[in-house]
DNA sequence: CGGAATCCCTTTCGATACTG
DNA sequence: CAGTATCGAAAGGGATTCCG
């Protein structure tokens, strides 16, 4: 057993999934693997998360250390997002479960559908 | 954007975190790696686990296509839980959930600890 | 033996309005 | 520009009891 942050684990599996789980976790970081991303880009980026949400997840991820929170000095405000170098070596592992869900899907192909955007 | 069971995704990584998510789905899903289990040696194994819960997360690991359900008709009762080929198919991605889980508890070693059980 | 049913609490999430 | 604050709904989970 792992007790790591005052919760208790049966696997180190179990303490990611909590790292990335959250409506809009897996979202931020794969736009942040393109680069720094300003907040305001992100909310245009990510239209249907609101404003609550967006800041909520952004501030679970910095406090696990996969990002980091750039405040720049300068009016108007200028705040940025980037990836930790804890955050960039997560991308494998991202990339595994995209490829894994691909070939889940792929085992249901009558329930699948795809759409360009989903406009709320 | 992919539409998958009534759900929008982004990402095909997020329909795999809600395959795997919930609170006992990674430790049943590693027991069962190991071969086929009856339910009172689950809960056995999972002693911490209540009995809905249990049941709950093995219905809804049965229902995504990760593991069979198994039913002798006997009596006494013998109900066993075996993993599906698509279960199988997820032994490679969890090994790499549980080997990012460990560099990233390295990270922070003074937040970690073991123990051997958790008795209740 | 292998569950289902009921009740209740906690966490997560959405909508809306306001601010330095 | 980049957030907070407040309220309330929904989902996840625990405790306990009952059943074929």
């Amino acid at each position: 057993m792992i007790n790591f942050r005052n919760e208790t684990y049966r696997c180190t599996s179990e303490i990611v999934l909590g790292l990335i789980s959250g409506k809009w976790k897996i979202a931020i970081l794969n736009h942040l693997a393109q680069g720094p991303v300003r907040y305001n880009e992100l909310r245009r980026l990510l239209p249907e998360a609101t404003q609550r949400m967006l800041t909520m997840q952004l501030k679970m991820l910095e406090s696990d250390g996969l990002i980091i929170r750039k405040v720049y000095p300068v009016s108007p405000p200028k705040v940025e997002y980037d990836l930790s170098e804890l955050g960039k070596q997560l991308a494998p592992m991202l990339l595994m479960l995209c490829d894994f869900g691909t070939t889940y899907i792929e085992s249901y192909p009558n329930e699948v559908s795809y759409t360009n955007h989903k406009h709320a």
